[in-house]
DNA sequence: TTGAAAGCGTTACCAT
DNA sequence: ATGGTAACGCTTTCAA
């Protein structure tokens, strides 16, 4: 497995040098690192004195070897196609994940596996107890991990709402309600033929925002028009096919609700193309409030996800079951929020 | 360190209960576990169905304490101000790091560290031993961590140009001859009064890539005009502000290099707003060739940055580093690509 | 409250 | 080519 040679090694200070120069045995000294209460004062100050002292560090390897715990805990993130990748998703939610994680002193390891070979392999270094739990990002559909991974008894937090049935804590961001106050906004401002450019209907945020936008819809007394929800798949060129075929069968929308700025923003430039207006002739909101939102021309009304606090959130719920196991699956729904602007400006304002 | 209660472990076969199983000794199972070739074919079948039957997978913290090396290899995002992201970089360069480590079997060890304290954290952890070698990204100029670890005797390798005289390894991405071939590009079609809104000159690739700039300048008999270049940070409020000023200064301008497509993007609509047309008045090109390019109005002509392969690069100089030690730092520089589109037509063909 | 000693699972050296 | 046997640095009974 690793064959390659060794190499020069920082001689870390062990808990032997601690204990000699302390004057006490190696026991008192883990005592001491490891914040029991059975030391006396006067000894646990000479102790720490001695760590300050060599610049001790506990060696995580003979630890993890005895306590069977490895203190670290993984991040696998299954990219789907790759495609999906538009936005600054993850950078964010590892920085939410990473942070919690460090405040709780555990390790984060990634694992981004590529090909469906690498998943195994995932799998296998799962499964083989190196961490001590797993937060799992991204899944298809259909990926049968969070499944092996329970029945190894590994704890898990998914990132999203789970596909089927699986009965495993996670977190998600509320999708249906941001896209159903996006939608409504819509409404509120004078808008009645609004059409939706859906995400792939085989993912949960895809449904979800859809199930959004007919709650508007709903709610809002207006009519469900099957012919008014295209669909889309996140990237540019889906929603520009998703666009034309809907100005087609009904140039008369004034409202647009895409279920991704990536896809909001083609439409903003298709709209221009075909020679209508940006809020005056069709508001369009779109969701995620990329940070490009404030670029483009007119700026883009966007449904904000909270995607570091979900970061946090998924961490917590881990690592709270790693150290009190409990079978109970935990969910966490975050709240969105709608940043309006320009591009849904209600028609009165110009 | 650690007080936090322990939680059942999934017991895994040990080398041990393998060797009993293949009626061998565990040294033998060892060297077939490690691929040692003295270990005669028949034995290494037994052991391998052995290996198989159990499920066995080598215990990493043992391993580790025996011989000194962690396989895993710590990816450092210094994050600055945190503003920087707006696009998908980190995830592409994890991406591209990933596969090269997991390719060559090592860990990836993620640190985020975001505040100075935690920073402090991480240099400790790092320079415990606890990781056999480290990536740094995104550095703020002064950062003292690659003096302290290389101090340390830890390898490490950089992602972008390392700031002063810093000898340590690392990859980047031809920042200056990439701005250089954009801007050759719009000079070769027609343009003549060229702006441009620069990064941050306190950053590697903000000076660098306005180096490229004035070095296409110079190649092509322009002269050059401090006054055309406006100070930008990477954000669309600095491009704001830039391109506003600029326009006010030199309303003749025909053309502007981004170095930034977010401040592209921005130019982009600002452009429009002030009545301008692109690419027919103005051309406009930015740098790094977001997904979104190619969903502005127009799409979006940019400087290409191979990422991925940055990231590949700077993990496969890191291992051989790690595992044939070289005092003498290395260096990688990748080339970039000019993707011609719409923004900066040429104005023959509108 | 403290110390002695027994492992944890692996590698590597030394015999055979 | 194979087996026996020390380590590696730490935690954790069990005694004292």
């Amino acid at each position: 497995m690793a064959q390659p040679s060794g190499r020069s090694q920082r001689t870390n200070a062990t808990l032997e040098e601690v204990a000699l120069l302390a004057g006490v045995s190696r026991a008192t000294v883990s005592r001491v690192v490891n914040g029991s209460l059975r030391v006396s004062p006067s000894v646990r100050l000479d102790v720490q004195a001695a760590i300050e002292r060599l610049g001790y560090t506990p060696n995580l390897a003979a630890r993890s070897l005895v306590t069977r715990r490895s203190d670290s805990i993984a991040v696998v993130i299954t990219q789907p196609t790759g495609q999906v990748f538009a936005d600054p998703f993850f950078p964010r939610l590892l920085r939410g994940i990473s942070s919690t994680l460090a405040a709780r002193d555990r390790q984060l390891i990634l694992l981004m596996p590529e090909l469906p070979a690498d998943e195994a392999r995932v799998a296998n270094y799962l499964t083989a107890g190196h961490v001590d739990g797993a937060l799992l990002v991204s899944l298809h559909e259909d990926d049968p991990l969070p499944a092996r991974l329970t029945a190894a008894g590994m704890p898990i937090v998914l990132g999203g709402r789970p596909p089927k049935g699986v009965r495993v804590s996670y977190v998600d961001v509320d999708n249906r309600q941001g896209a159903q106050s996006a939608v409504a906004h819509l409404i509120a401002t004078g808008r009645r033929v609004i059409a939706t450019i859906t995400g792939p209907l085989d993912t949960a945020p895809g449904i979800d925002r859809r199930q959004g936008y007919r709650d508007a819809l709903a709610e809002g007394g207006l009519e469900l028009d099957r012919t008014l929800e295209a669909l889309g798949d996140f990237t540019p060129e889906g929603a520009a096919a998703a666009l034309t075929e809907l100005l087609a069968v009904h140039p008369e929308i004034d409202a647009i609700f895409a279920a991704s700025d990536q896809m909001a923003i083609t439409a903003l430039s298709l709209l221009g193309a075909s020679g209508r207006k940006v809020p005056g002739d069709v508001a369009v909101v779109g969701f995620d409030d990329l940070a490009i939102a404030v670029s483009t021309n007119p700026q883009l009304t966007s449904v904000h996800q909270p995607i570091e606090e979900m970061g946090h959130e998924m961490a917590r719920l881990l690592v709270d079951a790693v150290d009190a196991p409990d079978p109970v699956p935990r969910r966490v729904i975050l709240a969105t929020e709608l940043i309006q602007r320009a591009s849904s400006a209600g028609r009165s304002s110009p």
